[in-house]
DNA sequence: TAATTCACTTGCAAATTGCAAGCTATCTGA
DNA sequence: TCAGATAGCTTGCAATTTGCAAGTGAATTA
């Protein structure tokens, strides 16, 4: 979704306005995930061709940089850059609103996922 | 997207990540839009079976409320809630993030349309 | 060297989006 | 009063995106 001549919340939109990349980012930021397999496991269940798209994408837009792990040359390392940093107010305004409005959604049929994320 | 058991990120972004939610929140919110065809003339250019579909669904999630216009009885007004008042901290800061690093796309071919929204 | 692991890729079905046209109730002007 | 015009949708259909399962190839470990 290009956003050319836009105001600023539409071009965000643009960039972060779907179903998954602020959750891959948030487990990048806040869950310090670092491998594919890591951002795989979270609860979301993103499915692994989505997930490699989105990283794709994320590198695109500067949000992600990504390096071979030196003492494992088959695992690659995912690590936030300055810009997907600055996107901590978002995720925390985020959080606030969900937590306000959204969360009395079932927490008694499965505690054992009570954990944040 | 039904996020159960999920940190309050994901059940935000449940209710709000994709791609026309929070550009029609804007509108409501910071544009004071309140009708149909208002929202349908923003410049990102939403259709109208996407807008009535999301009218709808920020109905069902108490984001929205709807009543007929007493003076003029086909026209329908969409006022927000106050769950959808308590946005705007996500709105300024998506606002600020994309200032900070999209605003500096072709702003020259259209100034025409350099006003935020 | 055989099995395992990591990071994907592919194929395909289902869901969502986007575009154009049409529809119904209300309203306005002659 | 009655022929447009207008507001708010709905419908049909093609294109794009998502979701699931299975498979691939290189690197690593047993």
């Amino acid at each position: 979704m290009k956003r050319k001549n836009c105001c600023p919340i539409a071009q965000a939109l643009g960039v972060l306005g779907d179903k998954w990349s602020l959750i891959v980012l948030r487990d990048v930021i806040f869950g310090k995930k670092r491998h594919f397999n890591d951002l795989l496991a979270s609860p979301e269940k993103i499915s692994t061709n989505i997930l490699a798209n989105r990283l794709k994408t994320l590198q695109e837009e500067s949000l992600l940089c990504c390096c071979v792990d030196a003492e494992n040359r088959r695992s690659k390392i995912y690590t936030p850059t300055e810009k997907a940093q600055d996107l901590v107010p978002i995720l925390v305004e985020l959080y606030k609103w969900g937590e306000k409005y959204n969360d009395k959604v079932d927490k008694v049929d499965n505690p054992s996922q009570a954990e944040p994320f």
